[in-house]
DNA sequence: TATTGTTATACTCTATAACTATA
DNA sequence: TATAGTTATAGAGTATAACAATA
């Protein structure tokens, strides 16, 4: 059992020890920085995201992927319209269900990912430098835990 | 060495791989389950973090509070409006600096303070329940670390 | 001139409801 | 009757600009 450090008033914690405080600030620097970094391949980190699972083949249809990311379907609609009107990513309908929209990535979009996945980890090491390899495989793996 | 998913193709990264899904999806959930627990006591995890600040003492005034928390100080107007209106916290203009609120947490507010993060610490200990007393420290410094 | 708190405003992200076309 | 995608809309959270009081 850990017990909180007690530097300030009555045992109360820092605000630096609360762990939702540090998943948020580390989830908004980490976005941040794979923003910025990104930001000359006109490629947002939300882009980015669904582009992985589609060029992967982890979803095929808008609802697979909105499911698998944890979104709203009705928020997967811009982003995909993004994505469809750089050239990244083509919709056609389903063979076997033709309400799906069943989504490709086209050849610009597969060699897009490639760079900004690039990008991406690139900036991803650089955040857990501090941790060192096993220290960045340690916490993916505790935060993988936890969901 | 990870098991491949047979829909996953070769040398794209798994959505749960990349630490920015992982640290924000961590964070909602978190936040989630903690907003849930503190419901009852009329409190959001927003306010808490305010309040715990105020009443440990980390933080003065109102624009101390906010860069502590790495919020913007017009953001903090309305949370403390909100801790002023249920009677936790009083403004009053610091002696020194009239320009500037001392923000003084009441008893009411620090015995609402002290069960609210008593909800705040079970609710924490719980989602970390996956990784142990230990693992849940190991986490917590590893964020720190990324700060 | 600069700073604290405040208000007004805008922009993003998210959530709900309703529509369409298909099943 | 139910589902996938879409649109419109409203709600949070956040950021910028401008103002009043004070330094």
């Amino acid at each position: 059992m850990a017990i909180p450090r007690t530097d300030q008033r009555d045992g109360v914690r820092r605000h630096d020890e609360v762990v939702g405080y540090l998943l948020k600030h580390a989830h908004l620097e980490l976005e941040r920085r794979t923003d910025e970094a990104l930001a000359p391949l006109g490629l947002t980190s939300r882009e980015l995201g669904v582009l992985r699972v589609i060029v992967g083949g982890a979803a095929r249809s808008q609802q697979e992927t909105a499911t698998l990311l944890g979104v709203d379907r009705t928020s997967m609609v811009a982003v995909v319209d993004a994505l469809e009107r750089m050239g990244a990513v083509a919709r056609r309908p389903s063979d076997e269900d033709r309400r799906r929209n069943v989504l490709e990535a086209t050849a610009d979009g597969r060699a897009l990912f490639r760079r900004a996945e690039d990008v991406s980890l690139a900036v991803e090491r650089d955040f857990t430098a501090a941790l060192g390899g096993a220290g960045a495989a340690e916490l993916r793996a505790a935060l993988r835990a936890l969901l």
